[in-house]
DNA sequence: CCTATTTATGTAAGTACTTACATAATACTT
DNA sequence: AAGTATTATGTAAGTACTTACATAAATAGG
C-alpha cells in the first residue's frame, strides 16, 4: 500500500476502490460466517425498497446511481429468492412496480440487530480516524455535482490548446488534416457533393492556384480549425471551408477564427467578403449574422457550386 | 442520491464506491476522446513498474492491493499490446519479472501531461471541497489495519454473544446441536470411532442414565459449547465431549467452560475429575494443564474405549 | 389526432474482476 | 537428503457489472 499512497491524489480513485473494496468484502464474510443468504450490495436496495414501499427499477437506479439494467438484475436474483414482489404499475403499463414480500421484511427484521453493530462499528472506525469523512464525501460529491472531474480536465486540455494555438498559411502537409476535418463536418450535417471532394482533394490547384487562400488554426501540431478565402473579384472574396474540430466546438473558437478571417481579408485588400450557409447549420448562420454578415435574399449571382446551400450571406468591410 | 445520503454511515462503503466509479468512468472517457489506448485501471500498475523498473506478479498485486490473477490478466494484455516486457527470474524460475516496453515507457511520457492535468484537476476539486481528504482516507486505512472492519464486527457480536450466554442441562430438544458440535470438532481432528457414535447418537442413555451430566452453553437459543462428566466411581468422574464451536474458539470461552464444569464437579460432590486428550489437541492439552490438570504417565486403568488417547489428565478438586 | 420523441424496461454480449484449483520451484525441517 | 510446507504463478469458471441494442408504452408537438 506504500506505494499507492506515494502517488497522492493520482491515486485517488484507487485508494477509494480499495478502502470501499474492502468494507464491501469484510460485509461479505460477515454474513457468510453468519450463514445469512445476503450480499452487502443488496443493502442499499433493501433500504430503499423498504423506505418507499413500492418503487419502480428505474427510481431506484437513479436513487443508488446505478444502471437500470444492475438494478433489473439484482430485482430478479430477488425475486427469485422471493424475497420481494414485483408488479406492473396499472397506471403505467410501462413500470415494474417492487416492493419487499414478508420473507424480506422478515429477513431485514431479522438483520436488523446485525445491521446496527455495523453501523456502530463504522461509526466507532470514523470515530477514531476521521470523524467527519461523511461529510468531506458529502462535499467532494457536491462539488463534483456541479462540474464533474471530466468537464474540469476537458476545460484544461482545451484552455492549454487554445493558450498554444495559432494561424498558419496552408501547406502541403497539412492536406489530409484539412480533407478530414471538412469531410467529417460536411459528412454531420449535409451530403459530400463532387464539387467537395474535388476543392477537398486537391486544395492546392483548386483554391490557392486561383488565387485563393486557406488558413489553419493549430495547436501543439495539431490541426484544429480550417478556413478559406476564395476570390470572386478584386474586391470580393468567398469565405469558405470554415470548420473547427468536433471536440473543440462551444469554446468561442469559431468567433475568433471569423475575426481572424475578417482581418485576413481586409489584409488582402478585399471590399467585402460573401458566404454560403445552409438553414440546417443554425449555429453557423448565428454567428456570421452576430459578427456583421447580412442576409442578401435570393439566390445572386455567386454560383453555388454544390447546389445545396440556400443562404447567401455578405459583409462589406 | 439522495436517500444514500440518509442512509449515513450505513451506506458508506456505497457511496465511497459511486465516488471511485464516477473518478474511473471520467477518466475512461477523457483517455477514449484524447484517442489514446489507456485504461484508467492501468494507471498505478504503470506508474508501479515505472518506477521499480523490474517487479514480480506478487509485488505488484501486494503494493496494488489486487489479486494476483488480477494482475496476471493485466499483464497479459498490457504485453499483447506490447507496452511491457516479461521475463523469467533466473534467481527464482517461479518468478515473472515485469517492465516496461520502450514503447510503455513513451506512452507513459506522452501521457505526463495529461497525467498532470489529472493530478491539477483533482487537487482542484479536493481544495474546493476537502482539502484533508486524501490524510483522512489515509487515517482510515491506518486504523483498518490496525483492526479491520470484520475483526470488529466479529468482536461486537461475540460480544454481544458472550454476555447473554448460559449454561443448561442437556434436554432432548438440543441432540441435532450436541452431536453436530462434537461430530464437527471430532472430523477436524481425529476421526469418528464406533464408540463415538454410539454415544453421541443416544446420549441419554450413554451418559444420562449411566449417571453422567451433560452441559451445555447456549446463547440467543443456540448452542455454542458442550461438555459432560461421565460417572467413573462415586469419587471420580470423565470431563467429556468438551468442545466448544469453531466460530467462538480463540475468546477464552473453553476457560470458562472448564472453570464451569470444575465447580459442576464439586457440585456433584466428586473429589476428581479424569481426562483423555490426544497429543494432537494442543491448544486443549495446553488449557487442561493451565487450569490443574496433571498428565498421569503411563496407561491407568480407565479404559480408552476409542482406542484412541493417549494423554490421561486428572485434577484433585 | 397522428406522428415523433421520450421514458421504462428488458436482453445479450462483453469485460474486469473474483474464487478455487493446479503446478512448479524454492525454503524449511528433521 | 528427503519429505513437507510455502511461495509464485497460471488457469478455469463464475459473477457482477457494463454497453449496446430492442421494444413497448406514454407523452409532446404540429
Amino acid at each position: 500500500m506504500e506505494f499507492i499512497k506515494e502517488l497522492g491524489t493520482l491515486a485517488l480513485g484507487s485508494r477509494i476502490k480499495n478502502l470501499s473494496e474492502s468494507l464491501m468484502r469484510d460485509m461479505t464474510r460477515v454474513y457468510k460466517e453468519q450463514d445469512i443468504d445476503f450480499e452487502p450490495r443488496w443493502f442499499t436496495f433493501f433500504q430503499l425498497v423498504l423506505q418507499k414501499k413500492e418503487i419502480t427499477v428505474t427510481q431506484i437506479a437513479r436513487e443508488l446511481n446505478q444502471t437500470h439494467p444492475a438494478v433489473v438484475q439484482v430485482i430478479n436474483i430477488l425475486e427469485k429468492k422471493k424475497l420481494i414482489i414485483t408488479k406492473k404499475d396499472k397506471a403505467d403499463n410501462r413500470k415494474r412496480l417492487v416492493k419487499l414480500s414478508n420473507k424480506g421484511k422478515q429477513l431485514a427484521e431479522e438483520l436488523a440487530p446485525l445491521w446496527e453493530v455495523v453501523q456502530t462499528v463504522t461509526n466507532e472506525i470514523l470515530n477514531e480516524s476521521a470523524p467527519d469523512l461523511l461529510d468531506k464525501i458529502s462535499k467532494v460529491e457536491k462539488t463534483l455535482q456541479h462540474k464533474s472531474t471530466y468537464q474540469r480536465i476537458k476545460e484544461k486540455i482545451i484552455q492549454r490548446t487554445i493558450d498554444e494555438m495559432e494561424f498558419t498559411e496552408y501547406e502541403k502537409k497539412y492536406l489530409k488534416d484539412f480533407q478530414q476535418l471538412n469531410e467529417d463536418w460536411l459528412n454531420s450535417y449535409l451530403e459530400l457533393t463532387e464539387y467537395d471532394i474535388k476543392t477537398l482533394s486537391d486544395p492546392y490547384n483548386e483554391i490557392i492556384k486561383k488565387d485563393g487562400n486557406i488558413f489553419l488554426l493549430i495547436s501543439e501540431e495539431k490541426v484544429i480549425g480550417t478556413y478559406a478565402l476564395q476570390r470572386v473579384s478584386t474586391k470580393v472574396c468567398e469565405l469558405s471551408k470554415f470548420t473547427i474540430k468536433k471536440e473543440f466546438r462551444g469554446w468561442k473558437l469559431g468567433e475568433r477564427m471569423l475575426k481572424q478571417a475578417i482581418e485576413k481579408a481586409k489584409d488582402l485588400k478585399y471590399e467585402s467578403i460573401v458566404l454560403l450557409t445552409h438553414p440546417k447549420l443554425k449555429e453557423a448562420t448565428k454567428l456570421y449574422r452576430k459578427t456583421g454578415f447580412e442576409i442578401i435574399p435570393g439566390h445572386p449571382d455567386l454560383t453555388d457550386k454544390t447546389g445545396r446551400c440556400s443562404i447567401y450571406m455578405q459583409l462589406v468591410l
